[in-house]
DNA sequence: ATCGTTTCTTGATATAAATCAATCGCAATA
DNA sequence: TATTGCGATTGATTTATATCAAGAAACGAT
Protein backbone atom coordinates (compact mmCIF):
# COMPACT_ATOMS: atom_id res chain seq x y z
CA UNK A 1 0.00 0.00 0.00
CA UNK A 2 0.96 3.51 -0.91
CA UNK A 3 -0.61 5.18 2.46
CA UNK A 4 3.16 5.06 3.44
CA UNK A 5 2.98 8.66 1.96
CA UNK A 6 0.11 9.47 3.63
CA UNK A 7 1.21 9.36 7.11
CA UNK A 8 4.41 11.42 5.88
CA UNK A 9 1.88 14.39 4.98
CA UNK A 10 0.19 14.00 8.11
CA UNK A 11 3.03 13.98 9.55
CA UNK A 12 4.41 16.96 8.39
CA UNK A 13 1.02 18.60 8.36
CA UNK A 14 0.99 18.77 12.18
CA UNK A 15 3.85 21.32 11.81
CA UNK A 16 2.97 23.00 8.25
CA UNK A 17 0.20 22.94 6.24
CA UNK A 18 1.79 22.53 2.98
CA UNK A 19 -0.49 23.21 -0.19
CA UNK A 20 -1.36 20.21 -2.53
CA UNK A 21 0.23 21.93 -5.16
CA UNK A 22 3.53 21.84 -3.56
CA UNK A 23 2.96 18.60 -2.01
CA UNK A 24 3.53 16.95 -5.39
CA UNK A 25 6.72 17.78 -6.11
CA UNK A 26 7.68 17.52 -2.12
CA UNK A 27 6.85 13.77 -1.71
CA UNK A 28 7.76 12.87 -4.54
CA UNK A 29 12.00 13.20 -3.31
CA UNK A 30 11.22 10.87 -0.85
CA UNK A 31 11.97 7.16 -1.25
CA UNK A 32 10.53 4.03 0.48
CA UNK A 33 13.26 1.79 1.64
CA UNK A 34 12.68 -1.94 3.44
CA UNK A 35 15.72 -2.70 5.73
CA UNK A 36 16.33 -6.06 7.79
CA UNK A 37 16.84 -6.14 11.45
CA UNK A 38 20.75 -5.48 11.99
CA UNK A 39 21.17 -3.51 8.78
CA UNK A 40 23.29 -0.61 9.26
CA UNK A 41 21.92 2.70 7.32
CA UNK A 42 25.13 4.88 8.49
CA UNK A 43 28.47 4.55 9.98
CA UNK A 44 30.32 6.35 11.96
CA UNK A 45 32.75 8.65 9.75
CA UNK A 46 30.04 8.63 6.56
CA UNK A 47 28.66 11.71 5.72
CA UNK A 48 25.06 11.21 6.33
CA UNK A 49 23.53 11.76 2.77
CA UNK A 50 19.60 10.99 3.77
CA UNK A 51 17.35 11.99 6.45
CA UNK A 52 14.42 9.66 7.14
CA UNK A 53 11.08 9.11 8.05
CA UNK A 54 10.64 5.42 10.02
CA UNK A 55 6.82 4.13 8.92
CA UNK A 56 7.33 0.65 10.51
CA UNK A 57 9.93 -0.84 12.69
CA UNK A 58 12.89 0.49 15.45
CA UNK A 59 15.68 2.42 14.89
CA UNK A 60 18.52 2.98 17.35
CA UNK A 61 20.92 5.62 16.90
CA UNK A 62 24.53 4.61 19.18
CA UNK A 63 28.10 6.32 19.69
CA UNK A 64 31.31 3.98 20.17
CA UNK A 65 33.82 5.30 23.27
CA UNK A 66 36.51 2.73 23.57
CA UNK A 67 34.53 -0.01 22.14
CA UNK A 68 31.50 0.37 24.46
CA UNK A 69 28.38 1.30 22.54
CA UNK A 70 26.49 4.23 24.21
CA UNK A 71 22.78 4.52 22.90
CA UNK A 72 21.50 7.98 22.17
CA UNK A 73 17.74 7.06 21.00
CA UNK A 74 15.27 4.61 19.48
CA UNK A 75 12.93 6.23 16.56
CA UNK A 76 9.79 4.41 15.62
CA UNK A 77 6.53 4.62 13.62
CA UNK A 78 5.78 8.46 12.66
CA UNK A 79 9.19 9.79 14.01
CA UNK A 80 12.37 11.01 11.62
CA UNK A 81 16.28 9.36 11.50
CA UNK A 82 19.85 9.72 10.94
CA UNK A 83 22.69 11.29 11.31
CA UNK A 84 21.42 14.60 11.57
CA UNK A 85 23.99 16.99 12.36
CA UNK A 86 26.42 15.26 10.18
CA UNK A 87 23.45 15.58 7.59
CA UNK A 88 23.44 19.30 8.25
CA UNK A 89 26.71 20.01 8.49
CA UNK A 90 28.45 17.54 5.74
CA UNK A 91 30.74 16.67 8.26
CA UNK A 92 31.64 13.06 8.88
CA UNK A 93 28.77 11.32 11.48
CA UNK A 94 29.39 10.68 14.54
CA UNK A 95 26.46 8.40 15.11
CA UNK A 96 25.68 4.66 13.85
CA UNK A 97 22.24 4.64 12.70
CA UNK A 98 21.25 1.23 12.69
CA UNK A 99 17.64 -0.70 12.70
CA UNK A 100 16.89 -3.18 15.36
CA UNK A 101 13.77 -4.66 13.91
CA UNK A 102 12.73 -5.06 10.12
CA UNK A 103 11.79 -1.59 9.60
CA UNK A 104 10.04 0.43 6.67
CA UNK A 105 11.30 3.86 6.04
CA UNK A 106 11.49 7.02 3.62
CA UNK A 107 14.34 8.68 2.90
CA UNK A 108 15.45 11.92 1.10
CA UNK A 109 18.78 13.01 0.62
CA UNK A 110 20.52 16.26 0.81
CA UNK A 111 20.58 17.61 -2.28
CA UNK A 112 16.75 17.02 -3.11
CA UNK A 113 15.63 18.77 0.80
CA UNK A 114 18.14 21.46 -0.01
CA UNK A 115 16.23 21.66 -3.43
CA UNK A 116 13.11 21.72 -1.51
CA UNK A 117 14.42 24.28 0.90
CA UNK A 118 14.67 27.26 -2.10
CA UNK A 119 11.68 26.06 -3.74
CA UNK A 120 9.14 26.03 -0.93
CA UNK A 121 8.24 27.96 1.73
CA UNK A 122 6.03 25.92 3.32
CA UNK A 123 9.52 23.19 3.25
CA UNK A 124 11.27 25.73 4.55
CA UNK A 125 9.06 26.56 7.40
CA UNK A 126 8.81 23.28 8.21
CA UNK A 127 12.37 22.57 8.41
CA UNK A 128 12.26 25.22 10.84
CA UNK A 129 10.14 23.76 13.21
CA UNK A 130 11.15 20.53 12.35
CA UNK A 131 13.92 21.27 13.61
CA UNK A 132 12.36 23.44 16.86
CA UNK A 133 10.63 20.14 17.89
CA UNK A 134 14.10 18.07 17.77
CA UNK A 135 15.65 20.81 20.17
CA UNK A 136 12.49 21.02 22.50
CA UNK A 137 13.01 17.51 22.95
CA UNK A 138 16.74 17.24 23.59
CA UNK A 139 16.08 20.05 26.22
CA UNK A 140 13.58 17.93 27.72
CA UNK A 141 16.21 15.04 28.23
CA UNK A 142 19.25 16.79 29.13
CA UNK A 143 16.67 17.99 31.64
CA UNK A 144 15.75 14.50 32.54
CA UNK A 145 19.34 13.28 32.68
CA UNK A 146 21.21 15.95 34.91
CA UNK A 147 17.95 15.80 37.66
CA UNK A 148 17.27 12.48 37.90
CA UNK A 149 19.12 9.57 39.78
CA UNK A 150 19.46 6.22 37.61
CA UNK A 151 16.55 4.58 39.47
CA UNK A 152 14.44 7.90 38.81
CA UNK A 153 15.09 7.94 35.22
CA UNK A 154 14.34 3.89 34.57
CA UNK A 155 11.24 4.21 36.65
CA UNK A 156 10.28 7.54 35.04
CA UNK A 157 10.87 5.93 31.06
CA UNK A 158 8.46 2.48 32.46
CA UNK A 159 5.75 5.22 33.36
CA UNK A 160 6.04 7.16 30.30
CA UNK A 161 7.04 4.58 27.63
CA UNK A 162 6.86 1.13 29.20
CA UNK A 163 6.16 -0.31 25.82
CA UNK A 164 10.07 0.60 24.93
CA UNK A 165 10.67 -2.68 27.26
CA UNK A 166 8.98 -4.46 24.10
CA UNK A 167 10.82 -3.26 21.25
CA UNK A 168 14.36 -3.01 22.63
CA UNK A 169 16.50 -5.70 23.99
CA UNK A 170 16.99 -4.27 27.75
CA UNK A 171 20.98 -3.81 27.35
CA UNK A 172 20.91 -0.91 24.95
CA UNK A 173 17.97 0.67 27.09
CA UNK A 174 20.60 0.42 29.91
CA UNK A 175 22.72 1.89 27.85
CA UNK A 176 20.47 4.86 27.09
CA UNK A 177 19.48 5.35 30.71
CA UNK A 178 23.09 5.72 31.18
CA UNK A 179 23.65 2.74 33.24
CA UNK A 180 25.23 -0.77 33.21
CA UNK A 181 22.67 -3.91 31.86
CA UNK A 182 23.25 -5.11 35.44
CA UNK A 183 22.05 -2.34 37.03
CA UNK A 184 19.19 -2.25 35.25
CA UNK A 185 17.90 -5.76 35.76
CA UNK A 186 18.54 -5.03 39.72
CA UNK A 187 15.55 -2.31 39.22
CA UNK A 188 13.35 -4.23 36.83
CA UNK A 189 13.26 -7.13 39.31
CA UNK A 190 13.16 -5.21 42.39
CA UNK A 191 10.00 -3.65 42.06
CA UNK A 192 8.70 -7.29 40.98
CA UNK B 1 28.00 52.73 20.29
CA UNK B 2 25.15 51.50 17.89
CA UNK B 3 27.74 48.43 15.86
CA UNK B 4 26.25 46.65 18.97
CA UNK B 5 23.58 46.04 15.49
CA UNK B 6 26.47 45.64 12.90
CA UNK B 7 27.84 42.48 15.17
CA UNK B 8 24.21 41.00 15.14
CA UNK B 9 24.28 41.45 11.22
CA UNK B 10 27.51 39.79 11.22
CA UNK B 11 26.16 36.96 13.33
CA UNK B 12 23.17 36.56 11.59
CA UNK B 13 24.72 36.75 8.31
CA UNK B 14 27.45 33.78 9.29
CA UNK B 15 24.23 31.56 8.56
CA UNK B 16 22.18 33.62 6.18
CA UNK B 17 23.08 36.70 3.03
CA UNK B 18 20.30 39.27 4.41
CA UNK B 19 19.32 41.70 1.55
CA UNK B 20 19.96 45.33 3.02
CA UNK B 21 16.15 46.23 2.02
CA UNK B 22 14.84 43.35 4.10
CA UNK B 23 17.65 43.87 6.98
CA UNK B 24 16.20 47.72 7.72
CA UNK B 25 13.00 45.86 9.08
CA UNK B 26 14.41 43.01 10.17
CA UNK B 27 16.47 44.66 12.76
CA UNK B 28 14.18 47.52 13.38
CA UNK B 29 12.89 44.80 16.26
CA UNK B 30 15.25 44.18 18.02
CA UNK B 31 15.97 46.25 21.10
CA UNK B 32 19.08 46.57 22.97
CA UNK B 33 18.67 46.20 26.80
CA UNK B 34 21.27 46.53 30.15
CA UNK B 35 21.14 44.74 32.59
CA UNK B 36 23.18 44.31 36.02
CA UNK B 37 24.52 41.34 37.60
CA UNK B 38 22.29 39.19 38.99
CA UNK B 39 19.59 40.11 36.92
CA UNK B 40 16.48 37.52 36.21
CA UNK B 41 15.70 37.47 32.59
CA UNK B 42 13.25 34.87 33.05
CA UNK B 43 11.69 32.86 35.90
CA UNK B 44 10.17 28.94 35.93
CA UNK B 45 7.23 28.71 35.13
CA UNK B 46 6.62 32.48 33.11
CA UNK B 47 6.60 32.11 29.55
CA UNK B 48 9.64 33.39 27.37
CA UNK B 49 8.32 36.07 25.95
CA UNK B 50 11.85 37.38 24.31
CA UNK B 51 14.61 35.67 22.41
CA UNK B 52 17.67 37.34 22.86
CA UNK B 53 21.77 38.39 21.29
CA UNK B 54 24.08 38.86 24.22
CA UNK B 55 26.52 41.24 22.81
CA UNK B 56 28.60 41.71 26.00
CA UNK B 57 28.75 40.08 29.52
CA UNK B 58 27.62 36.34 30.75
CA UNK B 59 24.29 34.99 31.01
CA UNK B 60 23.53 31.67 33.06
CA UNK B 61 20.66 29.29 32.05
CA UNK B 62 19.64 26.72 35.11
CA UNK B 63 17.01 24.67 36.05
CA UNK B 64 15.82 23.87 39.77
CA UNK B 65 15.61 20.24 41.25
CA UNK B 66 14.94 19.97 44.95
CA UNK B 67 15.95 23.21 45.40
CA UNK B 68 19.08 22.80 44.09
CA UNK B 69 20.19 24.73 41.12
CA UNK B 70 21.63 23.12 38.07
CA UNK B 71 23.72 24.91 35.39
CA UNK B 72 22.27 24.12 31.75
CA UNK B 73 24.64 26.76 29.96
CA UNK B 74 26.74 30.03 29.67
CA UNK B 75 26.15 32.75 26.97
CA UNK B 76 28.64 35.24 26.04
CA UNK B 77 29.59 37.32 23.76
CA UNK B 78 27.95 36.66 19.66
CA UNK B 79 26.01 33.92 21.55
CA UNK B 80 22.14 33.87 21.51
CA UNK B 81 20.22 33.43 24.77
CA UNK B 82 16.86 32.82 26.63
CA UNK B 83 13.98 30.23 27.34
CA UNK B 84 14.28 29.12 23.84
CA UNK B 85 11.82 26.02 23.77
CA UNK B 86 9.44 28.09 26.24
CA UNK B 87 9.77 30.70 23.60
CA UNK B 88 8.92 27.82 20.65
CA UNK B 89 6.09 26.21 22.49
CA UNK B 90 4.36 29.39 24.39
CA UNK B 91 4.29 26.43 27.35
CA UNK B 92 6.08 27.73 30.93
CA UNK B 93 9.67 27.79 31.09
CA UNK B 94 11.86 25.05 32.62
CA UNK B 95 14.76 27.40 33.34
CA UNK B 96 15.88 30.08 35.03
CA UNK B 97 17.81 32.71 32.53
CA UNK B 98 19.91 34.95 35.10
CA UNK B 99 22.73 38.03 33.73
CA UNK B 100 25.65 36.91 36.28
CA UNK B 101 27.76 39.68 35.05
CA UNK B 102 26.80 43.21 33.75
CA UNK B 103 25.27 42.68 30.75
CA UNK B 104 24.07 44.05 27.19
CA UNK B 105 21.78 42.37 24.83
CA UNK B 106 19.25 42.57 22.16
CA UNK B 107 16.09 41.31 22.86
CA UNK B 108 13.15 40.25 20.25
CA UNK B 109 10.08 39.80 21.04
CA UNK B 110 7.92 36.11 19.89
CA UNK B 111 5.24 38.83 17.83
CA UNK B 112 7.72 40.33 16.12
CA UNK B 113 9.91 37.63 15.12
CA UNK B 114 6.82 35.35 13.90
CA UNK B 115 5.80 38.28 11.50
CA UNK B 116 9.53 37.99 10.11
CA UNK B 117 9.34 34.82 9.59
CA UNK B 118 5.88 35.23 7.61
CA UNK B 119 7.76 38.27 6.05
CA UNK B 120 11.15 37.17 4.57
CA UNK B 121 11.94 33.91 3.32
CA UNK B 122 15.81 34.89 4.42
CA UNK B 123 14.27 35.03 8.00
CA UNK B 124 12.64 31.73 7.85
CA UNK B 125 15.94 30.14 6.50
CA UNK B 126 18.01 31.89 9.40
CA UNK B 127 15.41 30.56 12.18
CA UNK B 128 15.86 26.89 10.50
CA UNK B 129 19.91 26.93 10.50
CA UNK B 130 20.12 28.62 13.92
CA UNK B 131 17.87 25.96 14.86
CA UNK B 132 19.99 23.88 13.55
CA UNK B 133 23.01 25.08 14.75
CA UNK B 134 21.72 25.04 18.49
CA UNK B 135 21.03 21.55 17.82
CA UNK B 136 24.46 20.63 16.83
CA UNK B 137 26.00 22.19 19.54
CA UNK B 138 23.48 19.89 21.81
CA UNK B 139 24.42 16.87 19.69
CA UNK B 140 27.45 17.50 20.58
CA UNK B 141 27.18 18.20 24.52
CA UNK B 142 25.06 15.16 24.98
CA UNK B 143 28.03 12.76 23.80
CA UNK B 144 30.09 14.92 25.58
CA UNK B 145 28.34 13.78 29.01
CA UNK B 146 27.46 10.35 28.35
CA UNK B 147 31.31 9.06 26.66
CA UNK B 148 33.63 10.55 29.68
CA UNK B 149 33.93 10.45 33.42
CA UNK B 150 34.11 13.89 35.54
CA UNK B 151 37.82 13.90 35.56
CA UNK B 152 38.00 13.93 31.91
CA UNK B 153 35.12 16.26 31.23
CA UNK B 154 36.76 18.80 33.78
CA UNK B 155 39.60 18.14 31.60
CA UNK B 156 38.30 18.42 28.43
CA UNK B 157 36.46 22.26 29.90
CA UNK B 158 40.09 22.80 30.88
CA UNK B 159 41.59 22.25 27.36
CA UNK B 160 38.64 23.91 25.11
CA UNK B 161 36.98 26.85 27.36
CA UNK B 162 39.66 27.76 30.03
CA UNK B 163 39.04 31.20 29.68
CA UNK B 164 35.32 29.96 31.42
CA UNK B 165 36.65 29.89 35.21
CA UNK B 166 37.53 33.68 34.95
CA UNK B 167 34.06 34.40 33.91
CA UNK B 168 31.75 32.07 35.80
CA UNK B 169 31.89 30.96 39.67
CA UNK B 170 33.20 27.28 40.44
CA UNK B 171 30.05 26.46 41.35
CA UNK B 172 28.09 26.87 38.52
CA UNK B 173 30.82 25.33 36.41
CA UNK B 174 30.53 22.01 38.44
CA UNK B 175 27.10 22.11 38.39
CA UNK B 176 27.64 22.58 34.46
CA UNK B 177 30.31 19.27 34.44
CA UNK B 178 27.32 17.88 36.31
CA UNK B 179 29.28 17.01 39.90
CA UNK B 180 30.00 19.00 42.94
CA UNK B 181 31.66 21.81 43.56
CA UNK B 182 34.40 20.12 46.43
CA UNK B 183 34.72 17.62 43.47
CA UNK B 184 35.64 20.14 40.83
CA UNK B 185 38.25 21.84 43.71
CA UNK B 186 39.63 18.84 44.24
CA UNK B 187 39.98 18.38 40.47
CA UNK B 188 41.67 21.68 40.10
CA UNK B 189 44.24 21.49 42.57
CA UNK B 190 45.42 17.88 41.76
CA UNK B 191 46.85 19.08 38.85
CA UNK B 192 48.55 21.93 40.65
C1' DA C 1 14.52 -29.86 18.02
C1' DT C 2 19.42 -28.90 19.24
C1' DC C 3 23.57 -26.48 19.48
C1' DG C 4 26.00 -22.26 20.06
C1' DT C 5 25.67 -17.30 20.98
C1' DT C 6 24.11 -13.63 23.01
C1' DT C 7 21.43 -11.51 26.63
C1' DC C 8 19.75 -11.44 31.24
C1' DT C 9 20.14 -12.30 36.07
C1' DT C 10 22.26 -12.60 40.53
C1' DG C 11 26.00 -12.16 43.85
C1' DA C 12 30.46 -10.31 45.67
C1' DT C 13 33.56 -6.61 45.52
C1' DA C 14 35.60 -2.21 44.06
C1' DT C 15 35.48 2.68 43.15
C1' DA C 16 34.26 7.32 41.74
C1' DA C 17 31.93 10.83 43.37
C1' DA C 18 28.59 12.61 46.90
C1' DT C 19 27.82 14.04 51.35
C1' DC C 20 28.94 15.94 55.75
C1' DA C 21 31.73 19.00 58.31
C1' DA C 22 35.16 22.37 59.43
C1' DT C 23 38.28 25.95 58.11
C1' DC C 24 40.02 29.46 55.23
C1' DG C 25 39.97 33.36 52.05
C1' DC C 26 38.15 37.21 50.33
C1' DA C 27 35.01 40.83 48.69
C1' DA C 28 31.41 43.86 49.98
C1' DT C 29 29.69 46.85 53.44
C1' DA C 30 29.13 49.21 57.78
C1' DT D 1 39.64 48.59 59.61
C1' DA D 2 36.49 45.38 61.51
C1' DT D 3 32.49 42.45 60.35
C1' DT D 4 29.77 39.52 57.79
C1' DG D 5 28.70 36.12 54.53
C1' DC D 6 29.45 33.44 50.59
C1' DG D 7 32.60 30.64 47.87
C1' DA D 8 36.54 27.62 47.82
C1' DT D 9 39.31 24.24 49.97
C1' DT D 10 40.44 20.09 52.50
C1' DG D 11 39.52 15.90 55.12
C1' DA D 12 36.65 11.87 56.69
C1' DT D 13 32.95 8.98 55.59
C1' DT D 14 29.09 7.15 52.94
C1' DT D 15 26.67 5.62 48.97
C1' DA D 16 25.19 4.66 44.37
C1' DT D 17 26.62 2.43 40.66
C1' DA D 18 30.32 -0.05 38.09
C1' DT D 19 32.97 -3.96 37.60
C1' DC D 20 33.98 -8.78 37.76
C1' DA D 21 32.30 -13.37 37.64
C1' DA D 22 29.38 -17.26 36.91
C1' DG D 23 25.04 -19.49 35.91
C1' DA D 24 20.34 -19.33 33.57
C1' DA D 25 17.39 -18.12 29.97
C1' DA D 26 16.30 -16.70 25.35
C1' DC D 27 17.16 -16.61 20.61
C1' DG D 28 18.93 -17.71 15.83
C1' DA D 29 20.87 -20.73 12.74
C1' DT D 30 21.57 -25.19 11.17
Amino acid sequence: MNDIYKDLREQITRLVPFPDADWQDFVSHWHPMDVAKGAVLTKIGQVEDYFYYVHDGVVRVYALKDGEDISIGFSYNGDYTGAYDSFLTRAPSEWYIEAIAPTRLLKIDYNALSYLFDQYKAAERWGRLFNAQILIGMFRRQLETRSYSAEERFERLMQQSAHIFQLVPQKYIASYLGMTPETLSRMRNKSR
